[in-house]
Formats: structure tokens, C-alpha cells, sequence
DNA sequence: TTGTTGAATGTCACTAAGTGACATACTGTC
DNA sequence: GACAGTATGTCACTTAGTGACATTCAACAA
């Protein structure tokens, strides 16, 4: 299991979360196959080879064993807006890199965009698992604050950059769920594989969330 | 505990309601006062005068307690964009009736709504009530869909209707956490109590999430 | 009044989620 | 190789939450 080297204080961030991970995947494989309620602790422990115990002490709930792979199918889009340079306009942006990550190796498996989309599908009847994928947007507003503020020269706490970190976070929140429950449908798969398309219907749905403030160069 | 006739086929909506909001005060105060961790289902059952059963009859886990009386804190904004008129914009529909509120009796009392805040207050630090303060948001969001949906002569599952409503949740929940917070800390009171000003805040904030799509009368 | 019916509640035993405490194994440093 | 600190394992324990069955209560009928 050591993959990783450990860094002065503790278990580095980097493995800590390589590790909850890994656990996060066995944990969305038995939700799926077998539901939510009828996957135990001790389950989801001899899937990933630790004990019990070690599990809740990465995890506070069973349920929120789910939100790390559920928040792999935002970490990308996450990412790339954070390397967003201001003088580029979101829609050239986000077309750039989406192209460039579709060469070069993708950051994410397709098999763990596969266990998020189901996630987010079972969120849809499943309250328990709910709570995980909201939980996660919630993440992502908190990144979306940092990297908003940082390109409106605001601070993350300001009332504006919050109000339109959260209408943009909505609006990602929505495509991905619809993003997914297509997917899972066995819907056209190449109706999601041009990238400019979906760049665009990103970028054009964070800008008019953010009523157009979020989306053009900047000075 | 028997004050309202029950109607064919179980207990009537209302009544059940009622009840879930008597258990989330009691059991919102008692976080308030020390804490979620230390307040057992046992004591929120003493405290409302119920066996502790009934108690996970009504409500699907601990923290789900707390999100009747969280509601209460959006249920009057969603009840007056219930009514809003097509031919009426959304700052004077939302003025006029936050003022007509203002003078007749209030529909929620303000005990419920301190309460509220504290529970959104309490949201920031545990992480099990702020899956129950986002899981209330998310119920905003559906109700919003068709409001949204009827106003725009769409379906409420139409993907546009469904973006712009979660949009919309979202400026409304985080104007409900800065205000909450503002409150909480003692703040001035009369900063809120100007009636129009805030009803343009919140119109504001939804036209812009929307990007202009809702706020306008519609043919 | 009394009997009947169906839903809500109470009681109690039980499962499973999650924690505290302490022993052990691992990993890097000297 | 001894040392120090952290992660993990083991086990007892608390408490959230459920199933099954008895009881109570409100409405309605005879």
C-alpha cells in the first residue's frame, strides 16, 4: 500500500488523499452493485484491505466515503479554471485545454468518471448519497471563491464573489448531472465528444450565471 | 397532541408538518445550545414530549431534524414567488408583498427564524449540519424549477429551467448565509429592516443569476 | 353508547455506524 | 541499529436507526 513517500509531519496531503481515493472507489463500486444501505463498513474495509477502523478514520460516514470519486468528476474542470490566464477569454480557455487533456494523458480514468456519473445517478433517489454529491459542489464553490476572487483582484469572502462563485458552481452542478444521467442512459457518447460544443456550453452557462462578469479577459 | 382532524387515508400533510417542525425546533435549540454531537435522539424525544422511535419515524437521521425549521428561513420567499403574477416584475411583486408581510401577521414567527440562522450559523463549522442546511437548499432549487418552469412556459425538467432555478437557489442561499451571519453578530438590524432595499437585493441577485430570463413580466 | 377500523405511537430487542484506548507495525532520522 | 512519530490493528463500547408487535386514539357506523 506504501506508494508514496511520507513527508516531514505526517502523512503527506498528496498520499492522505491517494489513500481516500482508493477507498472511495472500492466504497462507489459496492453502492452501486448492491445500494447504499445494503454495503457495510466492514464491506467496503476487506475491499480495500484495511480494517474497519482505519476506514472511519479517513471518513467521517459512510456515506461521505462517496466524495472523493464523486468530486473526480469536477477535479478537471476544477483545474483547468484554475490555471484560466486572465487575459484569455473562458471560452477560448476552457476549448484550449479541454483539447490538449483529450491528447495528452487524461488526469482522470475513465473508469473513475464512470463510478462518479453513477454516483450522481444514485444521489438522484438515494438522500444518503445526496448529502456526498452536495457536500462536493460545496467544495467546488469554496475553489470556485479563490479562483473568482482572484480574477475579479477581490477577496474570496466578498459578498459578489461569493454570490456568483455559488450561481456558477449551480450551474456546473446541473450540466454534470445531466452530463451523466445521458451518459448512464447509454445515450450518444459523441454527443459530448466535441469538445468546442461542450466547452462552449460550459463557459456560456457560467458567464450568464455570473451575469457576464465571470467570463471575458481581463485587464 | 391531537389539534388538527386527520383526513382520509393517514395523517393529513399539514398535520404531519407540523409535528416534524415542533421536533426541529426542539431539536434545533438543543443544538444550539450544546452542540450536535452532544445531543442524543433520546433527549430531542424527552424535550418534544415523544418516544425516541417516533422520533426516526419522522425523520431519516439526526441532523435531518434541523431542516424543517432551516426551511422556515426560505419558505416565506418561496411562498411569495409562488404567487408572483406574470405581469408584475420581480421587485415590485417581491416589495410589494414583503411589505404587505411586514404589517399583517408574519407567517413564520421570529423565535423560528433566529432559530433558523443558528442552525445556518452552526452550518459553517459541523459538517453534519450543513448537509442538512444544503439538502434544504435543494428543496428550494425543486420548488424553484416550477416556478421557474411555469413562468417561462417550459417544463420544470427542461434542462434551461433546471439551470436557471439552481442558479437561483444558490444566490438565495448565500444571501440567507451573509444576512444570517450578519444578524447573529449583533449586527444593525435596521440595515435589513428597509423593505425595498432588500427585496431589490434578492430580485438583483436572481435577474443576474439568470441572466435577465427571470425577473421581467412575461406575456 | 358501543363496537370496529386504521393509522400513529410506544416498547423492546436488535443491527450497524462510529469512537476511545491501547498495542503494534511501519518509516524516516541520527 | 536505536529512536521518534505516525498510521494501523484490535477490542470494548456508545448510540443512531430498524423490525416486530402491542397499544392507544380518532373517526365512523349501528
Amino acid at each position: 500500500m506504501a506508494e508514496t513517500k511520507r513527508s516531514a509531519g505526517g502523512m503527506s496531503d498528496q498520499r492522505r488523499e491517494r489513500l481516500r481515493l482508493e477507498i472511495s472507489r472500492e466504497a462507489a463500486r459496492l453502492f452501486w452493485e448492491q445500494g447504499v444501505a445494503a454495503t457495510g463498513g466492514d464491506q467496503i474495509a476487506e475491499a480495500v484491505g484495511l480494517s474497519t477502523r482505519t476506514i472511519w478514520r479517513h471518513f467521517r460516514s459512510k456515506e461521505s466515503c462517496a466524495e472523493p470519486i464523486v468530486m473526480q468528476g469536477v477535479v478537471t474542470l476544477l483545474s483547468v479554471l484554475r490555471s484560466w490566464p486572465r487575459e484569455s477569454s473562458l471560452e477560448d480557455h476552457l476549448t484550449a485545454e479541454l483539447n490538449r487533456l483529450r491528447q495528452e494523458a487524461p488526469p482522470v480514468s475513465h473508469a473513475d468518471e464512470m463510478l462518479a456519473m453513477q454516483m450522481i445517478r444514485l444521489a438522484d433517489t438515494e438522500p444518503a448519497l445526496r448529502t456526498a454529491w452536495l457536500m462536493a459542489c460545496d467544495q467546488t464553490e469554496r475553489q470556485l471563491r479563490s479562483i473568482i476572487g482572484g480574477r475579479l483582484d477581490r477577496p474570496e469572502d466578498d459578498l459578489d464573489v461569493r454570490v456568483h462563485a455559488a450561481a456558477a458552481a449551480a450551474v456546473i452542478r446541473v450540466l454534470d448531472e445531466h452530463i451523466g444521467a445521458a451518459v448512464l442512459s447509454g445515450a450518444d457518447l459523441t454527443e459530448f465528444s466535441d469538445v468546442p460544443e461542450l466547452a462552449g456550453r460550459f463557459a456560456q452557462a457560467i458567464r450568464t450565471a455570473t451575469g457576464g462578469v465571470v467570463g471575458n479577459p481581463v485587464a
